[in-house]
DNA sequence: ATTGACCCTCACGCTACGTGATACTCTATA
DNA sequence: TATAGAGTATCACGTAGCGTGAGGGTCAAT
């Protein structure tokens, strides 16, 4: 589909596709001889996402990198956007109500206090963001992929290696309890080797593993190694940060 | 009141107060004599209305322009608002269905038309704002007369198209009474217009409504434009009909 | 008298596009 | 086959609605 089929299929302007595309947002998948964008079905179902989070007010920066972020789960994400959908309808009735008590209110029926006068309103803050951002967005992980992008092929061999060992070792004890010496002595190098990349806290690191169960691309890579490795080392890794805490 | 104890109360920044204070949206009644700005009660009011406009999308400049309008008033803006805001219900209670579906989608459990994967967004037109300029704006009414005369020298596309900012505009004013005056004035323009095509008798006209229900080809098609848009056009064109009898 | 929370006014920065200007491409029709 | 018309492209500057300091007064409490 070229620019303008896109734009009067979704109500948006060329402008705004040419837009994302700019910033990387959305960058259509082919593109003529000529220039021309050509989107595919792919790239419809990516914009999809885009539009749903751009409705609950995230800016485009934060949506490129949550959509981008290699936990992102689509399936995941459309339930949470659910969610939030149904929380801002409630906003939207409680607007409705605020609006009938003020038109009462107008012809002398009721009072109404200053903050019933401004129920509904409140955009101080985003409370979705943070949301998104303990499910895909955390810093650290971006960061830690920041770094291995800078990293040349040779060193990445050379990482990808290390910590293949490392995970080797776990999975040797994984039928032990995860919060024994030896899983916790094991999980420790884990977090100190990640430290050698970005700055892992205490609670990131639990997060990660709790990441690698709940994203099966994490899960599947991880359990190479020995069945269940994911989920022990999410354990193992919750009683490490817990306890240094 | 000062300056954060408003912001607080709304849920806005200090810096948006000043900000509509600078391009005199909202300016506070009084000011002490170091220079604070201090808000009343009916400051208050105003921001109410302010910010109902603004959750609607309305762009600064035009909100101050129909606020100060001379011919504003408040209790018709709060019943408009009322209005606008069951739309944006209709609208996030569509992208929810969007939602549900996509999931099925994903599960392979049905199909999904490209048009159905962006139902409930298209915000490429603010069909309230036509609805504000008409009752507070000043080019008001010859408008639509226009509309009516360029229509017949040009082309089938902008046919359409005009016909589709008829059942817009309708679509608009939807939850009000079928037999008011503003449905009422709408509901002659799409007799005027189906007139220009065939001849429409009156009993034509409303049989014409009825199908608008019975036949779902119809009624999907004209839902479309707004949730229970073909009933209650079958009402305000029965209504129209009979009382021209 | 001092601190800390709040207030003020510039004034530049930022996001998410809108709006031309200028030029190429594609398709339908005379 | 030439020509028009609708669509597409890339700059590049403009705009709205604030965010974010900088630099400096104000006010009530300690």
């Amino acid at each position: 589909m070229k620019v303008k089929e896109v734009a009067d299929l979704v109500g948006i302007s060329v402008r705004t596709l040419h837009h994302y595309d700019d910033i990387g947002l959305l960058t259509p998948e082919q593109t003529t001889e000529s220039g021309y964008r050509i989107y595919s079905e792919m790239d419809l179902e990516r914009l999809q996402q885009i539009l749903f989070f751009k409705e609950l007010d995230f800016p485009l920066k934060k949506i490129k990198e949550i959509i981008d972020s290699p936990s992102f789960n689509q399936a995941e994400a459309l339930e949470m956007q659910r969610n939030m959908l149904l929380d801002k309808r409630d906003r939207v009735d409680t607007m409705i109500r605020t609006i009938d008590k003020t038109i009462k209110y107008k012809q002398g029926e009721i009072v109404m206090s200053n903050k019933e006068k401004f129920d509904g309103f409140d955009f101080s803050h985003n409370p979705y963001e943070q949301e998104a951002r303990e499910r895909w967005g955390d810093k650290a992980v971006d960061e830690s992929n920041a770094k291995m992008n800078r990293m040349t092929n040779e060193e990445k061999k050379e990482f990808e290696e290390t910590f293949h060992a490392i995970y080797r070792e776990l999975a040797v004890v994984r039928h032990e309890d995860p919060a024994s010496e030896i899983a916790q002595k094991r999980i420790g190098e884990w977090f100190e080797f990640l430290n050698q990349m970005g700055t892992y806290s205490l609670d990131a690191f639990k997060g990660l593993g709790q990441m690698y169960v709940d994203d099966e691309r994490f899960t599947k890579n991880i359990d190479q190694f020995g069945n269940g490795l994911a989920i022990f080392m999410r354990d193992a890794m919750a009683v490490y940060a817990d306890k240094r805490k």
